[in-house]
RNA sequence: GGGCGAUUAGCUCAGUGGUAGAGCACUUCGUUGACAUCGAAGGGGUCACAAGUUCGAACCUUGUAUCGCCCA
């Protein structure tokens, strides 16, 4: 059947990826060999409530051109797809949902109808970027999409069947129970929109525009100090005594939780009062605190006044200064970033606070417990607080004072200097957290949460890569990798979310023998926590070790009327107060585990862990990872942690990271600069192929990736330029009608010996690239053979022969023409698997139509021949002579203006054997490339002749009434300028006798044989410029 | 401030010690029967700068400048 005229992208490809998926062309082992060996790349899960970006379509092309591939070279392969459940964001777009079809909101309807709508919500939208993926042809193994939520309680009857649930139960479970999760008040970042703590990953840093404001703590009993500034050369520039300390701070709401001014040890300026106490100059003056002015490294003595005031409870920074100085945290927020409104009247609460100060002994609840707000400012949000805060020091005289002179102009223009005193306040940018799904300002806040402690189950994922069991690409990534796994933090994995793994810990609050609040146990001063798989489990944990109590859960959903903690503490402390209780009542931690908890389990997880799978054994450790490096500690981290800590395995043996898709100026793509690209609407105008290979070519190791509309555009005229080449395969030389063999076709004719090696040596190339993760090597590889060699050689080569009468030959070429072209299009597949499992089909009718995917190129044999039997040395000297002789005659006649299309006479004057033959056999071929009529022996040129120099041959166009001499003498000079260029470098190196004594054999023989072909070339130019040069 | 990286043709980028490359853009020419989403022929680079190692450096070392990214 006769090709169309052009390759119709926009229907092939909904057609073609139909037909893959119901061949059951991607599933798991799909092509395998027998005794294959397995091949698996995890798919990074995007988000459930995602929508595809160019950073998935570039990262999901890669992964795709290395399944494809393997999977033709017979590999066993699993490319495993799947979503993870992104707890805050689907939350978020739920809410959304319910409040924008006037439903009742989250809070109203508690938490398990509020979860009945989540799993509604992800059976009608949560599949949209997997189908997405499907547009760029990611052939991933969808019968096995995964989710990390699948198999929770509450799951609907299609998502019951996974077990991500079990597995991240079990790993929990087992993790508490070797020590390696804790819980613990510690500093986290909240996110007061959303009321929950989130992870590092979901902040942004950004700067805004901001204020620094400079106060005065006085010294405590109206103490001073004479304080003296000098410049470098330490002379004193002032001095002065004074009766307070200078902070300068962005925040001045924190300072009602002060615990702390810290100074750095050196500095000279605050020696003589390190030690002393201070007053924070807020709050009702009869009960202002008094805090220590200690010293710390932390403090930067140039910038702002050198002192800095520490609030361990509201700063990443002060929390490290305060753990080190034994400073008290106090807590000014509540889960809104509102001004704490609970608690006793401030007076009481300071005095707390002030007995600890002096050493009464407190535990960390109780400081927690204690809520330094004034009356006044409790209940405000914070950044209202700020304001009232500012207006009350300054209001006060103790805002550190500036002059400031301004030049005003009166009525008549008249202008004047008129200063004036005014409080110092810098406006200036400074970096600030946003919640990067709320855009609400992140409070650091000291909080309750459950962690990983990280520093435990490191050792193993930094041996891992240290030792080369586990590859990072490009290499830099691993140096990025140790420095952040050497200086790990805890992992905050506690989230104050419902949507989410429910943590499996039951508290049991009650009441200690002493009367005090405690745990039933009488141990410590919190609840009894047990850590349970399930509430069979803990009713077992529960009978055993309290003789034979029963437990009774109560709901954890707080925000449930007539449900409170506190109906579990009574019930509990009803009890009893011996051993014998005969039933306790407990509730389930209401909080969930960090999403990234559950993707970091996903290798394991999606195979069936911890089930005794198949897929486990066969595919685990997988094979290759390919991420973005933004997310090279989250998530890769992670899974090496976390694999190593459950199952003792490394994840995956490679992990290849990229950076960010950019768009062409090297900018980040966002909404608010409109730079945003669409992968779909590329695919709409481009097709799917043409972004691929864009994206093969972009993916150097380590390189910036910028998307260039221009390149796509390029990548699809070499679509275009694969298809017409196949359709004269096809329409012209009718090549595909004959029977055809995945070996290469005998062949006489140096021409097609030539191009059957060159695809050999491509395929090498090809194979090494995609080895080495060097995707732009193979795509650059395959651009240039196919538009250079095949197309622009090859092709038109063939054309003498079609048009001349040797049957044999247009027989052989027919077959090498056709075997050409499906070795291309085998070799392009995993890059471009539409246009060329459509050419595939068309030019033999091959499996699309039928359903027979072993007749589809997807599944088609990956060639293993190689250059050194492929290759004939003979016929690629005799093809580069020829192509040499064609590329000079028609760079001349260019240069010397003799008309594009006029038929030339040509002269010889010297050739040497192995030329005549190659003439001899590529005569019409010359000819017709280099519009040439006729061929003279003549022992030397005519003058004014044309010289044309070739490997062996000298040539000659007698052209002298038509060309202009001056011209041809530019050109000829110029050659030769170049000429002496570079053989001055190459005798400068054959002269030096440490070049002899030191270089390898190999490069001086090169060196010689260059030589030699350049001092040819300059003799018979010099010839012919001096021919030349008698006529004029 | 700390860590990682970059600087090569007008633009976007390859190039891990042996004659500086590609694509795009540019100039000139072209309705020769695969293709104008094309063809032919060209121009264009002190490889950021400086010093060093080497027979030989875009590449290795050190420093400087500028610019990114990540973390504070």
């Amino acid at each position: 059947m006769a090709m169309e005229k052009t390759f119709d992208a926009a229907t092939a490809e909904s057609r073609l990826f139909n037909a893959w998926e119901q061949a059951g062309c991607f599933t798991a082992g799909a092509n395998a060999k027998p005794e294959a060996s397995s091949y698996c790349i995890m798919i990074p899960p995007p988000n459930v409530t995602g929508v595809l970006h160019m950073g998935h379509a570039f990262n999901n092309t890669l992964q795709d051109i290395l399944i494809r591939w393997k999977r033709m070279q017979g590999f066993d392969t699993l490319w495993q797809p799947g979503c993870d459940h992104a707890g805050i964001a689907t939350q978020m777009v739920v809410e959304r949902e319910l409040a924008n079809t006037q439903q009742p909101s989250r809070a109203e309807m508690g938490r398990e109808a509020f979860l009945e709508k989540v799993w509604d919500w992800k059976g009608k939208s949560g599949g949209t970027i997997i189908n997405q993926l499907k547009r760029l042809g990611a052939s991933a193994d969808f019968s096995r999409t995964a989710f990390t939520m699948s198999g929770a309680p509450g799951a609907p009857a299609d998502e019951a069947d996974g077990n991500f649930h079990d597995a991240v139960i079990k790993v929990f479970v087992e993790m508490y129970n070797k020590g390696l999760i804790y819980r613990g008040k510690r500093l986290v970042n909240w996110d007061p929109h959303f009321e929950t703590a989130i992870s590092d990953l979901e902040v942004e840093n950004i700067e805004t525009p901001g204020h620094m404001w400079h106060f005065k703590y006085p010294l405590a009993g109206g103490a001073t100090y004479t304080y003296v500034e000098k410049d470098e050369d330490g002379n004193v520039t002032l001095e002065e005594t004074r009766d307070y300390i200078s902070i300068a701070t962005t925040r001045p709401e924190t300072m009602l939780g002060d615990g702390a001014v810290a100074v750095h040890p050196s500095d000279e300026r605050y020696a003589p009062i390190v030690g002393k106490l201070v007053e924070i100059p807020v709050g009702p003056k009869e009960h202002r605190r008094l805090i220590p002015i200690i010293t710390d490294e932390y403090p930067d003595k140039d910038f702002g006044s050198g002192a800095v005031k520490i609030t361990g409870a509201h700063d990443f920074n002060d929390y490290q200064v305060a753990k080190r100085g034994g400073i008290p945290m106090y807590r000014l927020m509540d889960t809104k970033g509102a001004m704490r409104a609970d608690g006793a009247p401030y007076a009481e609460e300071a005095a707390k606070a002030q007995a600890h100060a002096k050493g009464a002994e407190f535990t960390e609840n109780e400081i927690d417990a204690i809520n330094l707000v004034p009356e006044e400012l409790r209940g405000l949000d914070r950044f209202e607080a700020r304001k009232a805060v500012v207006e009350q020091i300054t209001s006060e005289g103790l805002a550190v004072m500036i002059t400031e002179t301004q030049t005003v102009k009166d009525d008549d223009g008249n202008e004047t200097e008129v200063s004036q005193i005014v409080p110092f306040v810098e406006n200036k940018p400074i970096m600030q957290p946003f919640g990067d799904r709320s855009k609400v300002v992140i409070e650091p806040m000291l909080t309750d949460q459950w962690f990983v402690d990280a520093e435990k189950v490191v050792g193993p994922a930094l041996d891992a890569v240290k030792d080369g069991t586990v590859k990072i690409l490009p290499e830099s990534g691993e140096k990025t990798y140790y420095h952040w796994l050497e200086n790990i933090e805890p992992w905050c994995i506690s989230r104050q979310l419902w949507w989410g793994h429910q943590i499996p810990v039951w508290y049991f609050p009650g009441r200690n023998k002493d009367g005090s609040v405690g745990d039933p146990d009488g141990a410590y001063d919190g609840p009894l926590a047990i850590c349970a798989s399930d509430t069979k489990e803990l009713a077992a944990i529960v009978k055993e070790r309290f003789n034979g109590a029963i437990f009774t859960e109560i709901s954890s959903d707080f925000s449930a009327p007539d449900n409170n903690p506190m109906d579990a503490f009574m019930t509990n402390s009803l009890l009893g107060t011996n051993e014998d209780y005969s039933s306790l009542v407990g509730f389930r931690d209401p909080d969930v585990l960090d999403t990234w908890f559950s993707s970091g389990l996903w290798p394991i997880g999606t195979l069936g862990w911890p089930n005794d799978t198949q897929e486990m054994a066969t595919y685990f450790p997988t094979s290759t990872l390919i991420t973005g490096q933004d997310i090279l500690f989250f998530w890769v981290a992670r899974m090496m942690m976390m694999q190593l800590a459950v199952v003792d395995q490394v994840p995956f043996d490679t992990v290849y990271l990229h950076g960010l898709v950019r768009d062409a100026k090297g900018k980040k793509m966002s909404k608010s600069t409109g730079n945003v690209v669409d992968p779909l609407d590329i695919v709409d105008e481009y097709g799917a192929d043409a972004l691929r290979f864009t994206n093969a070519a972009m993916a150097s190791l380590g390189g910036v990736l910028k998307l260039d509309m221009k390149r796509i555009e390029g990548y699809r005229n070499f679509v275009t330029k694969l298809w017409q080449a196949s359709s004269y395969g096809d329409n012209v030389i009718d090549a595909f009608s004959a029977e055809r063999d995945a070996d290469a076709p005998k062949a006489t004719l140096p021409l097609n010996r030539w191009i059957i090696g060159e695809i050999a040596k491509l395929r090498e190339e090809v194979d090494s690239a995609f080895d080495a993760f060097r995707f732009n090597d193979a795509a650059n590889a395959l651009y240039a053979f196919f538009w250079n060699t095949f197309c622009a050689r090859y092709l038109e080569f063939t054309k003498p022969i079609f048009h001349g009468d040797d049957q044999a030959a247009k027989d052989e070429t027919q077959a090498v023409y056709a075997w050409a072209i499906d070795q291309s299009l085998i070799l392009m597949h995993p890059i471009m698997p539409f246009v060329t499992e459509e050419i595939w089909n068309v030019t033999d009718g091959r499996g699309i139509e039928t359903g027979d995917a072993s007749k589809m190129l997807i599944h088609a044999d990956w060639p293993t021949y190689k250059a050194a039997d492929l290759v004939d040395a003979e016929a690629e000297a005799e093809m580069n002579w020829v192509i040499a002789v064609i590329d000079n005659v028609r760079s001349a006649r260019a240069q010397v203006n003799v008309p594009a299309g006029a038929q030339v006479p040509m002269v010889v004057t010297q050739i040497d054997a192995a030329g005549k033959a190659y003439w001899d056999r590529n005569e019409a071929l010359i000819k017709r490339f280099a519009r040439i009529d006729s061929l003279t022996e003549m022992d030397e040129a005519p003058k004014g002749s044309i010289a044309i120099a070739a490997p062996g041959a000298s040539f000659g166009l007698p052209l002298a009434e038509i060309i202009d001499v001056a011209k041809e003498k530019a050109r000829l000079e110029k050659t030769l300028g170049k000429l002496a260029k570079e053989l001055g470098g190459l005798r400068g190196r054959l002269n030096n006798p440490k070049f002899a004594d030191s270089a390898p054999a190999e490069v001086i023989a090169e060196t010689r044989a260059n030589l030699a072909a350049r001092e040819e070339e300059e003799a018979k130019i010099k010839e012919a410029f001096e021919r030349l040069a008698e006529i004029a």
